[in-house]
DNA sequence: ACCTGACTGAGAACCATTATCATCTCGGTC
DNA sequence: GACCGAGATGATAATGGTTCTCAGTCAGGT
């Protein structure tokens, strides 16, 4: 294992990702610490966040759109995308209550966490290409 | 809901997806029917890629690296994935036996596919991150 | 003070994807 | 058969999130 210990500019990432309502995007995160006590440059903050997924303390999902987009892995949340418009909506209660891997299934992987991800066509799209 | 019909060129592209032994990226794609008796360009696979997506035939996940792998919706693999090399390896076996979403979850979505994809170290990141 | 190694960030580079737009295809119509 | 219009197509440019580069900075040890 390597150091256990993250280092301050870690932890600040970090904690600036808890104390979000939402997921955050590499994007966000820069925007919010760029007028904070302690700025930090873009570069920094996708560094930060990728060892910080190695770690296993942040996981991160992509939207369509291609934009990636970070939370805490203690917050166990799934989303219902709209593979049209991008709207995503968060599941109230997560549909699996366990997921497990077997030891077949990890084959000498350290499991970190996972992501459950649906993807449909919102109300609105659904109308609109009814329409079309 | 709209034509449920394909055109030949989704048909054609839908072929190609089912054909294939492993999922494909849409530059796969697209260099796959280059030679082919019909080339298709790279705008057409992507535009393509999205309405199949939306009609639920195809599904589509993202690499840490950003790219994005298509596969036929019918084939409900999962995967584990290294967050730091980013080798992907396919799960033998489904983990969730049958994953549904509530009326309520859905919310007026049209449900058409999911993902569910782990994270984790593979063995070589794991000696190689024990090494430095 | 000096050295070393890790950390940082501005800006350039990368590259998958998307937008543009002129061209092509193929019905139906006269 | 010529014509027309709507949709499909693809070469190319543009986009934009992410990663790379590299010179500057900092901290700790000597």
């Amino acid at each position: 294992m390597v150091d256990s210990r993250l280092t301050a500019r870690q932890d600040h990432l970090l904690t600036a990702l808890r104390e979000a309502d939402s997921e955050l995007s590499g994007q966000d995160l820069h925007a919010r610490l760029r007028h904070s006590e302690r700025p930090m440059g873009l570069a920094t903050v996708y560094r930060h966040l990728r060892q910080l997924q190695q770690r296993g303390l942040v996981r991160c999902r992509h939207l369509p759109s291609g934009e990636a987009l970070f939370a805490p892995t203690e917050r166990d949340d799934h989303h219902l995308t709209c593979v049209d418009c991008g709207t995503t909506r968060l599941l109230a209660h997560c549909p699996v209550h366990a997921v497990e891997l077997t030891d077949q299934d990890t084959g000498g992987f350290q499991a970190l966490f996972h992501t459950l991800e649906f993807f449909g066509l919102c109300p609105d799209c659904q109308r609109r290409q009814g329409r079309a």
